[in-house]
DNA sequence: TATGAATGAGTATTCATTCAT
DNA sequence: CATGAATGAATACTCATTCAT
């Protein structure tokens, strides 16, 4: 019994070894990405900047991919997690608050943009169906609490129009971040007079488009998506 | 075939013929694009289906990109005149009719949306910052004429609020193609009845969300440049 | 017959400008050839700056490299003249004028060595042999004289010894030319002073070692080429 | 083939197998430029001739270029080290000696004059000027020990004219194997009795030049770094 | 004659992933 | 468990030359 103890505390001690070794991994790869692309982050850099062999990541990571839209999947995790807290906790208009606590949550995650940008190009190559539906049944068990205490709190919102909002805000995000703040030499092209029209700050966009979407709701009915 | 075939041997020595060859490539392009992602469509089988030699493609565009790009200036250029036509023929409630206007002719351009949706991925990398700034210019160009037209039409715009709804629209067009309309394995794993909430019909999302904007709309005042 | 005169006006007129446009393309050729290398130059290029068509240069060259190898030749044979100009010129011991004549002429041509130099390269790639051997012939041409002359006035010198030192003399222009005045990032690391002892001047070098093989000769017997 | 394939499926994990399987990919090199000028080996199939993957050729080296500077290098060496062994055993007169071990030992070295007359094409393209610097100070260190050896026993020969006299002899020897042992179809073209006083057996030259230069020398003077 | 539009051969290199050790 | 040596697929672009006009 004292060995078999043993033996679990040895297991156990193992498993906490390679939860550590996921998060370590998981923690280089997002430092990595603040300061480069995805596809100049090679595996080898990562590992070695980890401190483990190129083969041990794939211990624990099935695919580049895989690695990088679990990282994606936790921060969004916990993002949403942050965001149904101060909602919780929010005072004054709900609509302003929404606005308000989706926009300066982001603001305080500079690289959730950039990894959530990546998700679709990602998510379209290189990951088998498995894992893409698993990334996604994470992400609505993390929409989940937030679209229904919308659905509570927003009193223009019916059954379903936190999830719909929710998603709308996601494209929203996305797509200005595509547009307002791109890598590469669209980010020089942006900084010419010529085209300072299409140049706006994409977290004060985002703000100004939640506002008007909640003053301009109207509900759209029992959306059941298409098969 | 034969059809894109018929260049072939023949020498573009007249501005007009050259053009015509151009114009040649492009939907060949086009064609492609619609059946394949961009990166596995190579030069020389472009070349070869359009009947000419891989140099040739290149005596019409510096480079892949800059071809890609040319394409999908000129199909935005063609959405937005056309938009620009509808809306000053348009009848009753002048909201209604830009969210009509705007869902339906992108309904009629199927391809339209995947080819914006590239456009950040393209800009980013590989074309250099004068042909951005070309693309972007030309752009603004386009959506000039219907961001005024916006202006005067819209009661509750003010000046640059037409500028300022197109590039959300655009957002948000690109945003929900992306998630909404994904390729490869996540367009499988959307089919799956336990992510039926994240499967919506794209241009519906996107009609209701710029209505709501429409609804919603307060003048963000004069914004020009970057916050 | 007036006819046929003018008929032969006509056809003088325009073999005369040929040759003038045949010289303007070398003259073109040894432009860009004074600063670039051979490879960097496109036929292209060479025309518009020519102000002629890409083809009309292959009215008057079969190949890019039968282009070189004339100019290679015109100026061999226009610095062979004026070393044999210079030698019947000369006064006082005639080794010491061999020397100098070769070396100081070779000083104000300075592209010279760098044409010379290119020609095995250029010859034993993309060139018919019947024009290689028009060139080598031509060579025997221009360098005959020379050798004569070096035969009847270097009082150590047997029959055929003129042209054996002339052809050791190009030798070592050639491989002195190549390790003491390389091109790209080999003319960078003749830089450091770590390898300076290897970092010679070319014509010093030159001039030294055929005042050496000068010194020492020994008639090398009736030398008469393998088979 | 069955000797090529030696390592196949085998993982060289001592330093002692790594050195093994590098030697391998130079020898096979070696072999392959020696039936074949260095533009038409490709390291595709160099990699397959080793029996080999395509990557493991640039795990051991960084370009192709560097491999056959590598194999340079080594043969240069190799070559000199013997050149000193043969001199240090020399009987006779020294002169004789020296002349007699330089050609000699290059004859037993077919393929030693192609490379060391590809060094400088590959040197100024393609390669890292700490590379260039790189070989070129091995070239010293090989160097140094035969020139020493001149200085002292060459009554004629000053203080740094050991070094002088192989830079000489080198440049000769690259010289005169690129005018008398040419490639392609210059080699035709010298076969022609019309050529045949430009035909000369290298080898037969180089001996004769480099006794020349020795009968002939005169101190140069301590010569450092450029002129 | 002159033109320039058309052609198409040709290749080094990276890097995610595997699997022998 | 961990490692890192080995693998090999995959592709844009240039430019000398030709030949229809």
């Amino acid at each position: 019994m004292a060995e078999a103890r043993s033996f679990q505390g040895k297991r156990a001690r193992r498993a906490e070894e390679k939860a550590a070794r996921r998060a370590d991994i998981l923690r280089v790869a997002e430092r990595m990405f603040a300061s480069e692309p995805y596809e100049s982050i090679t595996v080898a850099r990562l590992a070695r900047e980890a401190g483990i062999g190129k083969g041990t990541v794939y211990l624990y990571f099935p695919t580049k991919e895989a690695l990088f839209l679990t990282l994606v999947g936790e921060k969004l995790q916990a993002w949403l997690q942050e965001v149904l807290r101060q909602l919780e906790a929010h005072e004054g208009p709900v609509e302003h608050a929404v606005v308000e606590v989706l926009t300066l949550s982001l603001a305080e995650r500079p690289h959730l943009l950039a990894l959530l940008s990546m998700v679709h190009s990602i998510l379209e190559r290189n990951v088998e169906v498995r894992m893409v539906l698993g990334f996604k049944m994470g992400l609505i068990e993390a929409l989940g609490p937030v679209a229904r205490w919308l659905d509570d709190a927003m009193p223009a919102f019916s059954e379903g129009d936190g999830m719909t909002f929710l998603l709308w805000a996601h494209s929203a995000m996305v797509g200005m971040f595509q547009a307002f703040a791109p890598g590469g030499n669209a980010a020089l092209a942006l900084q010419d007079p010529r085209v300072a029209v299409l140049a706006r700050d994409p977290l004060v966009a985002l703000q100004s488009a939640l506002a008007a979407w909640l003053r301009g709701w109207k509900t759209t009915g029992a959306v059941v998506g298409e098969g």
